[in-house]
DNA sequence: GTTGTGTGTGCAAACGTTTGTATATTTGCA
DNA sequence: TGCAAATATACAAACGTTTGCACACACAAC
């Protein structure tokens, strides 16, 4: 590695102190018009590279952020990590990302490879296993901004950012009602984690509201894979007589079509189907897929402007809901009954 | 921020120097193992967090390694970079990465950020604008290891790491061609890059073993999105007569598909398409989308361990072709025409 | 008793910044 | 002319590590 060029090369060549050029070089007023520029023209004639590790070292802090995901190849992830990293990158903050996939092991050890590189801030979204929070709690009490995004803590104190799972269950679950549909059941994650169940409360909302007992039988949980949708779906027609599915997830959502299509009934005809997430496909298969749309983009922005703004000491709220819309597509257009 | 405990806080309660206790953390064979686990111990109980900072500082390298890529929200994009990431992570490195958003400026910027964090080693992948590679040069000039994938230049010395786009090119015409359709044009992108370059290459060579003249009108620059993919198949069958597709890219046949739909023509019987890159959506559609199938983690890993090894000063391949399949799926699937 | 070879630890400088305080120079004003 | 205030720069320490070199000691060989 060949020799670069530092704060001190630069003062020794125009003679003058390092502290001096340092000043410069950050815009301090203190220092003359005339210093500054020769100092900026020399930086730029000899090739000056700023060290950040130097700078974060001695400053005590870093423009660097660490973000802690499940997995950066799924759809809802990776667009809003691009967000986050397009606006983060806006404002002259680096980010590194850590993957947990899943794993509430790795998710400490991300931790706290974060902190060994004292990261300026972290953003989290939490594993399925997570149960026990010692590590964020260490975050926060070190005084590094720390934001949680879609699977939250909610007796973590600073920022947590989530979809409106509530209210887009709930559209969801309306919608399929007010189509016609009587029976319908409920594909779902882990009900630990708080988009889940938030979803599951949503869903029995709408079914309250239209007098319809909730029947906790007809919650199939960890019924978010392709795989599980085929399996829960024959089940949940044979023993309940279903004939809608909400999915909390469209993989499920997409196995029980196709299972569906293999059972002979059709849809929205004999079954009405709606998933959330509106994965890239819903809109592309046959019959396309009713889905509850979320907006990665405007959290991944709210999440990096929220960081931002913890970070230089100003207010922001405990919660923030991201606002999500159910797009109705064939898989639940059977007709439209008004209430 | 709370004060951390530094190694020459564990020196001072253990009454030894900073020296000392740096070797013992290091693992360094000149401590005795009385002091080293002395030393370890006291770190545990003291709550002592390594400062890679200071660290990186004084050893002059990081294990941070910077990322350059033109979208994360990319479905191939981001399965590389997560098979990165778990493969860097395993090794103790760590990934920041940055977007480009097919903006050559960005591109150089992010080089420069990089660089000012004395990242460990670069991974990149290049923008569609990229013409002036000075970035690149200034970073193998200083020495540090740098590896390039998937969209690369082939003047720049180190390791390049890409899909073997002309075989996957070549194979998904010929099978085409096997499968009786006669004319077939070519949906491409920007031919500047090497990953288009190379399947139109492909696509020739398919073509001219079955003594067809290659009709450069027949391939459409720039049209690897799903509108493009529209308006250039109604152009393909107008002007050419045309009777099959192989495009560049999925999204592309897609908007083929769709617009063939509209035109009542069957797939595959009148009509014959295959894709690139086997997107997700691409098993999923009716009629389901042939395609070739690239393998996101295998370059992944790949990467990874090229960087280690270079950085390693270990020896390289200087290009590294990463296989492709073609998934041939029901829109080519007219009759299998044995050669 | 001198010399030699390890072995374990200490000393001090270095990595490249930033920043509180001190100093020197200029300016303003009476 | 004299003095305070303002302006511009210098000095030196600090951030937390790592590392070349020196040193002290033990033990063995001559």
């Amino acid at each position: 590695m060949t020799k670069r060029v530092t704060i001190k090369d630069i003062a020794r060549h125009l003679k003058i102190t390092p502290s001096t050029v340092s000043r410069a070089l950050a815009g301090n007023t203190r220092i003359s018009n005339g210093t500054r520029e020769k100092v900026l023209s020399a930086a730029k004639d000899m090739g000056y590279e700023p060290n950040m590790l130097a700078s974060s070292l001695r400053k005590g802090t870093s423009d660097v952020i660490g973000m802690i995901v499940p997995g950066i190849n799924r759809s809802f992830f990776s667009n809003v990590i691009s967000s986050v990293e397009e606006e983060l990158n806006h404002s002259g903050f680096n980010l590194i990302i850590v993957q947990t996939h899943e794993n509430s092991e790795k998710e400490k050890r991300a931790v706290q490879t974060l902190l060994r590189n004292r990261v300026g801030g972290v953003i989290i979204s939490l594993t399925v296993q997570t149960q026990d929070y010692g590590h964020l709690k260490e975050i926060v009490k070190r005084g590094i901004p720390l934001v949680q995004f879609d699977r939250v803590n909610k007796n973590i104190k600073g920022p947590k950012i989530v979809n409106d799972n509530f209210n887009g269950a709930y559209s969801a679950t309306r919608h399929l009602l007010k189509s016609g549909y009587k029976k319908i059941v409920h594909f779902t994650g882990s009900l630990n984690l708080n988009v889940y169940s938030e979803r599951l409360e949503g869903y029995k909302k709408a079914l309250s509201e239209r007098g319809i007992e909730f029947d906790e039988k007809m919650v199939f949980e960890n019924s978010i894979t392709r795989e599980t949708g085929k399996v829960n779906i024959t089940k949940a027609i044979k023993e309940f007589g279903a004939d809608a599915l909400f999915s909390s997830g469209d993989f499920s959502a997409l196995g029980a079509l196709e299972k569906l299509r293999d059972m002979n009934l059709t849809v929205p005809e004999q079954f009405g189907v709606v998933g959330f997430a509106n994965e890239p496909f819903a809109e592309l298969m046959e019959p396309s897929l009713s889905s509850v749309d979320q907006n990665p983009h405007a959290m991944g922005v709210n999440i990096a402007q929220t960081l931002i703004r913890l970070m230089q000491g100003e207010s922001y709220d405990e919660n923030i809901l991201i606002p999500v819309q159910l797009i109705a597509r064939e898989s639940s257009l059977k007709k439209v009954v008004l209430v």
